[in-house]
DNA sequence: TGGTGGGTGAACACTCTTGTTCACTGGAGA
DNA sequence: TCTCCAGTGAACAAGAGTGTTCACCCACCA
């Protein structure tokens, strides 16, 4: 059994090349894959799903927590990749501050979203949180960017990027469960995201209780 | 051991009692609690941090499933709860379709949707399925009467409730990690869900590269 | 006083997963 | 042909968690 990583971004064998488990992309790429489908899958499961034997994958990664580990901090080479390629795009033609490459750029990485949020052992993985900053910080300098460039309000830096990753997340869910056409994320997210939901009624924009 | 469950809504020893497992609240909420902060804990642990022995566990739950399950479901009646009650109060004074109800009802359900995301056994649980069907069919009820009153853009249900949901869930999330005040959130996610994060500057609102 | 029943810890068997060891294979290269 | 070596299955040991049984306790009530 062995299971198709069609479905991942693929950004060749991660060619920054400064991590240990730099070589291992296929792997962890099938891994994250199988994982995502089957959460409590057992090691020999993984293996199988990658295609290795269960030796093998021991001989790489010594105990489970090491191979979630080095998964996690695949996708976030993943996920990093696809902020710094619409980070270098955005000076070409930035009419919407890069918002729509990043958005589009985002939108295939849900598995790796996906995996980071649910497995447990990345809960108290240092490393991982490290890494996740730093992606974090790509992201909002981003965000910050198109805030500075007129094209977002200003709001705080966090709240910016924690409905991004919100919204990019349902849309790739929805788009996993067949309800929105895939061509059709990015516009649904970046209109969410710019314009919101609300209708542009005149009557009323928000029922703001306290003026805080 | 004991878990404060102080941080869960209270709507009371779930007064429909229309379930099999409606009188152990207080055990479910304790377990929501602590598999939330301890999502590995085995049912030894989860048993003494609701403060019974682990013999009485297996006496209610036979099974780890079976008390994943009733977990599930014992959120997800919150949920439920906060819906109805925004729902109710919905006729009253609605001049924003009762959306601000909606919103603050949901924001403490944060540990509710954290553990049914989380756990993986539930994503193969038929009847867990069903009631969150039940309560999805409230919340778009709820949202299509906000977009029927003008309030809310003409897009499909689902994307106003995943839109929703993915909101107070990370509002919820800011709200634990300091960075929102809590009596903050229900503006902000309102805000955001309304109105976007777009700058209401008159250069662009939205590029959309295709009309489609 | 004695019975009842829910809750309990201790102890057990069992399963599954993890992690290790080892001998074997089969291809690449000298 | 020989060597090397990554990859492999088989087998094993160890451990954790699960699920069960049972005797005990104690509050409650007749």
């Amino acid at each position: 059994m062995s299971v198709s990583s069609g479905v991942l971004p693929q950004i060749g064998p991660s060619p920054e090349g400064d991590h240990e488990f730099a070589k291992h992309t296929a792997l962890l790429d099938a891994a994250v894959s199988y994982l995502v489908a089957h959460p409590r899958a057992s090691l020999a499961q993984i293996a199988a799903a990658a295609g290795i034997g269960r030796t093998t994958l021991f001989k790489l990664f010594a105990t489970r927590d090491d191979l979630e580990h080095a998964v996690a901090v695949r996708a976030l080479a993943v996920c990093q990749a696809a902020v710094d390629e619409a980070d270098s795009r955005l000076a070409d033609h930035a009419p919407d501050g890069g918002l729509r490459a990043l958005v589009t750029a985002l939108l295939p990485i849900g598995p790796q979203l996906n995996f980071i949020w649910r497995t447990p052992s990345l809960d108290v993985d240092d490393e991982v949180h490290r890494v996740y900053l730093r992606l974090d910080r790509s992201l909002l300098a981003v965000l910050g960017r198109a805030r500075d460039a007129g094209v977002l309000r200003d709001l705080p830096d966090w709240w910016l990027g924690q409905s991004l990753y919100a919204l990019v997340y349902v849309a790739w869910e929805s788009v996993q469960s067949g309800r929105l056409a895939r061509l059709d994320a990015p516009d649904l997210v970046l209109d969410t995201m710019l314009t919101g939901l609300g209708a542009p009624s005149p009557t009323l924009t928000t029922t703001r209780r306290s003026a805080r």
